[in-house]
DNA sequence: TGTACATCAGTGAACGCGCGTTCACTGATGTAC
DNA sequence: TGTACATCAGTGAACGCGCGTTCACTGATGTAC
């Protein structure tokens, strides 16, 4: 049976699962505390008691974000353990790109503005681990000292695709997947030269 | 002596400047046809004659920015026109990353999400030059045919990069000058493989 | 085990705020004759 | 050139809206004895 702590059940958790589906649905402008709890079937007050604002339930949803994230490219670097370190980047980039296509507006928080969101300590913590992950990856290609500014061109490239494909910038009538498979191969004979 | 037609003069581009400033100086969400009409010195309702919406204001922002980001990439050019394609293509993504720092709210209107402006002719018809000038400049690199695709990967990069600037999303301790230089060079590196 | 009390999650009415929109208006500019 | 009228830019009051915040409250859960 499951535990019902206290009147509704666990309504942090409910406000979080809310939150993020009013991300999925509406514009950022439009989400509001009123309209999460709204959804959550509680009244407007309510969520007084777990989060003190919006932009502290979005750090929460932000760090939920990373953790995703990170067994996303933490599986898809495991699947490609015994390929070469290009493929494993390779195939973390491919997870990275359907990542941010699956989670858009959760994908804008962890990697966008900052001012909308609290920068709680497990948000601080999720995103340095990502991070952490994608220098490690890059350091199998590139060695240890290069791996810094290695990891922050993978992360600017692919990052940049994600948002100009979220944005719907790409130039129409050409495949997507094309666009994708010809920028992580770029990204990847670029990173060969460092 | 100055033209100055109607009663305050053109209000119209009034709007538009104090448009761009409070965009510089406000959290988008904070910028309203009313606060606008504050800052240009007339009342919330006299915009209207203007524009039906701020969707419609930031669409002319934006399509202004465009026209001030193909002369900055063109001057750019024009100034490395005695080197090598390489070399010009470095030169436009430094004023690429320059007009994106020094016009963030801006920069952040013409490449981030459609939805917040209206999409007018003058819009479509700058973004679409703007597109056509790095096309050129990544061809006389890969040749007419790779040119779509590299130009979408040069575009994704340099993108990328200019939105981890902005949000202050970057590693901090480093010298942004030299990531800048560093993303680049492995930039055009890759462009090399194409 | 039972009772009495403290704690705490959630309610619902009320508040002030800035927003976009509407509308009758004022007054300057443009035009017909 | 002058007059009469039409057009149009900008005003300011009023409206309804959703927001975050506050607050007295209800009622369930937890705890001391």
């Amino acid at each position: 049976m499951t535990v019902k702590p206290y009147h509704h059940g666990d309504l942090r958790e409910q406000l979080l699962i809310a939150g993020e589906l009013a991300l999925a649905e509406l514009p950022i402008a439009k989400v509001s505390l009123r309209e999460i709890a709204r959804r959550a079937g509680v009244s407007h007050a309510a969520p007084k008691h777990h989060f003190t604002s919006m932009a502290d339930l979005l750090g929460e949803i932000a760090a939920r974000g990373f953790d995703k994230f990170i067994v996303a490219l933490g599986n898809a670097a495991e699947q490609s353990k015994r390929q070469t370190g290009e493929d494993r980047l390779l195939a973390m980039g491919r997870a990275y790109l359907r990542f941010a296509d699956q989670n858009p507006a959760v994908y804008g928080l962890m990697f966008g503005q900052v001012s909308k969101m609290s920068m709680t300590p497990s948000l601080t913590k999720s995103s340095y681990e990502a991070w952490t992950q994608l220098e490690s990856a890059v350091a199998q290609i590139t060695g240890p000292t290069q791996a810094p500014i290695g990891a922050t061109y993978v992360w600017s490239s692919v990052h940049g695709l994600s948002m100009l494909k979220a944005a719907r910038r790409l130039p129409p009538h050409v495949s997507l997947h094309a666009v994708e498979e010809d920028n992580l191969r770029i990204m990847v004979a670029g990173l060969r030269e460092l």
